[in-house]
DNA sequence: TTTT
DNA sequence: TTTT
């Protein structure tokens, strides 16, 4: 059945980037995302709750992320869950769940972290196709299909 | 930071819901959604893909759900990932991530499953507050708050 | 700035859809979708609200359109904000705001409506009247790509 | 039928909130919000495209956007399309449509624009470790229902 | 385990 | 003008 499954984040990053090159070509990197929500709870304290997420960016989107977000980045995230099952040791089914990110988008303005000073004379190049996505220099926005292999689009 | 965490599902129960009578008046219902997606590959073979959601519904929406859906109903639910995480007997940290529903829809028509047939009187009644949704008799749609306590919206 | 415009519907056609076939082999489609949501007013009264919405496709996106969707068809939308403005005849500034459409899928299940057997192997067993139930042998969703000039996806 | 008809977006400000202080103690907001996508035409050459959104905030919502909102303040947004619709001196049918805000949040850190200083003693700091630096006085977040009456969220 |  |  044509179904939908769709996650939009808001958060800002863990950490850095963690970004693998693998054979073929093929970037990932993996993010944590903290999205936290406050309220005030029946007592009319201040709460706050923090959720983390793990998200997985393939190719340009990964190179990307390598490339401009840091630990403390806010980004804005779409994407789709995604999990994977398998047995471990003791013969337990288990199961991890992920963000699988199709687009992202840099929020703040300003600065963009510590390195990304670099990134000013960027012409934000994108590909005419695949790119719904906006990106500048200073607050690229990504988007990549299923198998994407869309280059960088700098 | 005030973050967004959003989930937007569209897919069909896997199962009739699973439905627990707290104490203290709390209902919860766990649903299995399933999304599919399908795409060609590059063999232009058509591939489905099928992604199971545990949903959590809390009180009056556990109430509906229990009422209305049924294994194979067609539903639009809005959530959050929630995830729980702790320590196994073997010390491993372990994480669960579900969907807390705060809102669904019931899709398509004609019939809502086998033993709906009598929800056709239906009252459909909404509180005025914190029912940005819809409900019908037919097509209950129900949106619940953090900690809601919204009743039946029948 | 890199920004976000996203918009998503889920709601019943109020009539078949208009497409116009444009040289170079452009398809356009214009779709009426009527969005209600029901509430208890103040005094505990059902209330309906129905909004219209001008939908835009293009291309392959329209074909599938033309193919399989009819007044009454319930669809899920993703698209995007977009307004035209002009001033009219007294000078005045006009804006017309429809919603780009960058991916559909059709909700409800069993049968699809009355010229739908064509569409292949497919069961696409039809009603008479108004072609409700939606869905294909193969339940369409469909995605386009800002110039997409994707084919049928069957 | 229960339908959905929602709203997300990211953008910029295109001027301070004009705030309306109704009888009865109701309060709207309108705000004229800009999303930009850039995109590369099929010459390679960076296109940029400005949607702007009229946007309506009511009661509470419209006092914490009079307070922390200024022209080019980046928000997200969540709400449903609203149109109203009617017919002018020349008998034409007319329509205008707005976004209807439920939620918004304010993004970026740093600075809130050029009065906000007095909204908190506050640097909207993150945290050294895990950047949990969260909402604060100067990242307001707010949720309104349809008939909010939501006091300040402060 | 759903749906097609 | 849809849907319930």
């Amino acid at each position: 059945m044509a179904g939908v499954n769709k996650v939009i984040l808001v958060g800002n990053l863990g950490a850095d980037p963690e970004v693998k090159h693998l054979e073929g070509d093929k970037v990932v990197a993996n993010l944590r995302l903290a999205t936290t929500e406050a309220y005030k709870d029946r007592n009319g304290n201040r709460v706050e709750n923090t959720e983390w997420h793990d998200l997985e960016l393939w190719d340009g989107q990964a190179k990307v992320a390598e490339q401009y977000l840091r630990k403390g980045s806010q980004i804005y995230v779409e994407g789709k869950i995604k999990s994977d099952t398998w047995q471990d040791e003791q013969g337990n089914n288990r199961k991890k769940t992920r963000i699988r990110v199709l687009s992202f988008t840099m929020l703040g303005s300003r600065n963009m972290g510590q390195d990304t000073a670099s990134t000013g004379s960027g012409q934000a190049t994108g590909t005419s196709e695949g790119m719904r996505g906006n990106q500048m220099a200073q607050q690229p926005s990504f988007e990549n299909e299923e198998d994407g292999s869309d280059d960088l689009p700098f």
